[in-house]
DNA sequence: CGGTCGTTTGAAGTGGTTCAAGCCTTGTGG
DNA sequence: CCACAAGGCTTGAACCACTTCAAACGACCG
């Protein structure tokens, strides 16, 4: 379920890249990432708090590489979506899970936000990038109430999509271009994508037609390419 | 706009109780509340941090009288209601209300936090209250994207209304007849209950006779009575 | 008593769901 | 290398929930 290493693989690196970009931190602040454990996690698995260290504080983990969602499952039976998290991402691990879970979406690769802060030459550095990014977070969960309730479905899936698209800029896993449209890894099903906006995973089907047919993104076998961020924009105001 | 007054009249009395209870604090704590500030606003105006304490931290509010409403408004003219806050809770008065601004709903009363700890004979237990509160309204924030996401009109409404009942039954605003049915103030109208809901206000109305028609409450002159909360949270199931 | 704001009701339109079938990828075994 | 199965994507047709528009009604306030 989870495994420790130290020397971490190819794919570790390159997020970490981005994530110090996200983070403003220096190149040499890699050095410190380098000698932690990092834990894995195969798709489809819980995030929880390590049960080793039973810490009263939330547990945090920053996410290197791969994509999490968090999540609930309603007494119907269905799976809501409140956000996912992509490499550079902080997140909480949710130590009751029956209001809110944490779930590998990909593979998954991250480190304890304590541990980190131990470990880190300059400690305050880190915890600035932490919190700010848990405070976007926060900012981002209200943007998707007023996404849920007041948005056409097209409009809803445009808005989620240049959000991720904007991070994922931030965490530099975006090719550029601005002729042809960005590129970029979206490792979500149509059914990912419909149950953090509330749709039937058909309608999200039909949305992305209709986004393609306009000229706006191709969404196939988990790439988006030829993402026109302008258009996208103006079709959400 | 903004009106500071040592002698708060009767109706925060009334509420005070209902905090000290939402708090678990003790009764003497009402004293050093007294002595504070109270500040007032009228409906519809802005809760701002006060122009007189520049201070870095975001400025905290403890709501003693009247509701309020977080909310956004979004370039096309739409209000998108975030959340109300009720008697006994604490809000932030948010710094740039470009994303987020609090607004009165009816008349308010309320204190500041930082006054409130400073001055307050016993400033943990305040401030346990208040980390609760705080934390209870991310936790609602949670509960708010499920039900606009996943939940037919009707059953949105009803759980709504279920949580509202649920915090003034904590703030103790809540008169309970088993029989009858509870009764409660609201001081919304149709269109604030659509605009947290996603809802139009027509479709509220319906909603609203629908339920009544169950026998599970009456909305009329900003009162609930024959309120079921019983039969309305089996509805929500 | 008349004006205004909020609520109620009806009728028509639309956006999204549901169900069902076909198709296209990807992975697996012969 | 191909055959086949499984899972996800796509499309169509019918249905339903909610919206929009419009008009009437009711409470409250001068």
């Amino acid at each position: 379920m989870l495994a420790l290493n130290t020397r971490p693989a190819r794919p570790m690196a390159r997020a970490v890249a981005g994530l110090l970009r996200a983070a403003d931190l220096e190149p040499w602040a890699v050095e410190g990432l380098l000698d932690l454990g990092v834990e894995r996690h195969p798709p489809g698995s819980l995030i929880e708090p390590s049960a080793e260290r039973p810490s009263e504080a939330p547990q945090m983990k920053w996410l290197l590489d791969g994509w999490l969602c968090e999540a609930r499952v309603l007494p119907n039976g269905v799976r809501q979506i409140f956000s996912f998290a992509v490499p550079g991402d902080v997140i909480e691990a949710p130590s009751s899970p029956r209001f809110r879970s944490v779930r590998a979406v990909t593979a998954v690769e991250c480190v304890d936000v304590a541990d980190l802060l131990a470990r880190a030459a300059n400690p305050d550095t880190f915890l600035c990038a932490v919190l700010r990014s848990l405070e976007q977070a926060t900012e981002r969960r209200y943007d998707h109430i007023a996404r849920l309730a007041q948005r056409s479905a097209q409009v809803r899936l445009a808005s989620l999509l240049v959000e991720l698209h904007e991070r994922l800029c931030g965490a530099g896993l975006v090719r550029s271009d601005h002729l042809q449209g960005d590129e970029f890894a979206l490792p979500l099903r149509h059914e990912e994508l419909a149950d953090a906006l509330g749709l039937s995973p058909v309608h999200v089907t039909r949305c992305l037609k209709s986004l393609r047919e306009q000229g706006l993104l191709t969404m196939k076998f988990r790439r988006v390419s030829g993402f026109d961020r302008a258009g996208l924009e103006k079709l959400c105001v």
